[in-house]
DNA sequence: ATTAGCACTCGACATCATAGAGTGCTAACA
DNA sequence: TGTTAGCACTCTATGATGTCGAGTGCTAAT
């Protein structure tokens, strides 16, 4: 097991290469205030850190650096959460400053401002829309074969698509079928939408309406689910700020993959409760062997969650990132559910 | 003048910049089939065409590279539209290959492969909204104090907001509300809405709905404007494909002002019909002064009109831009115009 | 157990030489 | 007189060489 001084110096090893981005040398370090052994030592205990795999040489003669699992350690064993400074709580809690009334709007503002706090790409996921039930359908006619289908939510959440109409078609049958639709489906999660869209209402809706194949079948089609779940972005480019990243190609390579919606699940695991943290090979993504990435999520009442995710480099300040999610996600559960209870 | 040795040299050193992000030089040129004179000759021409400002030197012994009056010239007076090879045209035309019926599912198409097929970034504004009329109105109650407005437009656009009531409202004077403001509004142009939602909605208001004062003002504050016109964009990380930018600060703050908004106007030039060509500091944006920007206007209908920009280094490749441009503001204005007469 | 001291290593940086691509100019040529 | 071959010259890119300094590992003294 590690010594008492072992774990002193790889904090602060890794606290001043997360602070420095340089190489860690042993003189520097024995001029540290918490440090009071003489850099001979420190050289000592160095070479047995990274005997272990905790520190590594980016060359022969070169300071040292944090390995993954030396990050690893850091971040499981020595990682002593710091209250944010003041301002820095003022400005998260701003996101919920003007009244929003929109769920989606808060989590927007969410990814910005997480953002800004930490100079990191955040990626924010809401609430499953396929868990809110219908609260309305309606079909509006923008002519005579063409018509814009729109649900909403219990939550708000509006979902439009436009679709053909079988042509001649009587605007009393669509009236019909739309208030039957209502009658009938009220309160179904989307998820069941299609499912129950057969089941219940084929049958009456072939009593009351005519041609009601066509119109169904067509309609159908337009209530296709909301594909993915919504995705926010804060500070795409905050990458490009990062010192550690400087090869063009990984850069394109890494924002490729961020932005691809296919990816995101593989970024943010969308089942797990609570926060996690992948370092660099620890991700899934090969594109991502350089970065770690701090999950956390949050809740909406009882069934909803939602997750947020921040990107960095493995010289992540992993210290005050803990603690922005840890109060974020917090905050979040509190005022979304606030907000949904309203409702 | 020019003569006629002076364009073809000209032109070819600019072609063969464009191809090869190389400095040009009078042996290279030398070789070429199109080209008959030797080195020699080339060498005096260029001193004549560098001392004209169309050319310039990188450094004292290198080849030559065009000047922004040089790209200037080529694209006004040398750019001889080749076609385009089958294949691409297969490619651009797949934008219309699924039945979209939605105008804004057609832009983003198009801003993606128009992104691909030129390996540049694509902006790609739709219509204005603003000019779309109202086809109907709807507020759907969440809960007892929330509740979503949503506008549908003739054009099949759909825009909601979530809003809060205020407390003890009667279900019913919303419904008699609503019904009073379809009955007026229908036809008016979004733009117009706000005015005449005061002139003409008020007064009748008074007289059907109880507590209209509470009702109407949150109410008006939900139907607020698009703010903006929706941007689309294509290829954003192209940038990074391209050689001529190699300076992080640079791409940061290019991407930076692409991406903002605000900055939309000065990329776009809204108004204007027809292709357009910005070549460096002809920009107005200095992020930009790098860059060459190519805008092209298409129509949908009489009345509304959409833009497209691509954005490239200056040593973009403007005879293919400016063919796939021109056949592409063509293709979106047939068939977004057919489109609408649908409706 | 700690630390001062020292030899050693290696990257960063500057200097220098060389090769090669390109130019401008001049003189010869058709 | 317009064109071109030839040549001296310029400048970059490249690689070799040397020096400096920050850092290490090891040993011996405390």
């Amino acid at each position: 097991m590690l010594t008492e001084r072992q774990l002193l110096i790889l904090k602060v090893t890794v606290d001043d290469f997360i602070q420095s981005a340089q190489p860690v040398g042993s003189n520097q370090l024995s001029k540290k205030p918490e440090i009071p052994f003489s850099s001979a030592t420190i050289r000592n205990e160095m070479a047995d850190l990274e005997g272990l795999g905790f520190l590594e040489k980016t060359h022969t003669s070169s300071g040292r650096v944090p390995s993954e699992k030396g990050y690893r350690y850091y971040v499981d064993h020595l990682l002593t959460p710091r209250p944010l400074p003041q301002q820095d709580i003022v400005q998260l809690r701003s996101i919920f400053d003007d009244k929003i009334a929109e769920t989606e709007e808060v989590i927007k503002r969410s990814a910005m401002i997480l953002s800004e706090l930490t100079n990191y790409t955040s990626i924010l996921l809401g609430p499953d829309v396929r868990k809110h039930v219908l609260k309305r359908l309606s079909i509006v006619p923008l002519s005579s074969d063409t018509a814009v289908a729109i649900i909403v939510t219990d939550g708000g959440h509006v979902e439009n698509r436009v679709f053909t109409l079988p042509s001649g078609l009587d605007a009393g049958d669509i009236e019909k079928m739309v208030n039957i639709l209502n009658e009938r489906l009220l309160g179904v999660p989307l998820s069941n939408l299609h499912q129950r869209l057969e089941q219940e209402t084929l049958t009456i809706l072939k009593q009351h309406v005519n041609r009601y194949g066509e119109l169904f079948s067509t309609f159908r089609k337009a209530v296709v689910m909301p594909q993915e779940d919504k995705v926010f972005y804060g500070g795409k480019l905050n990458i490009l700020n990062q010192p550690d990243f400087h090869d063009l190609h990984k850069i394109r390579e890494l924002m490729d993959v961020i932005e691809e919606a296919k990816h995101i699940p593989m970024i943010l695991p969308v089942g797990s409760q609570g926060l996690h943290i992948r370092i660099g090979s620890e991700n899934v993504l090969t594109a991502m062997e350089d970065c770690s990435v701090i999950t956390v999520s949050y809740d909406i009442g009882e069934e909803q969650t939602g997750s947020i995710a921040i990107v960095g480099p493995k010289r992540m300040d992993y210290k005050r990132v803990v603690t922005l999610l840890d109060i974020l996600s917090g905050d979040l559960s509190n005022e979304l559910t606030r907000m949904m209870r309203g409702k």
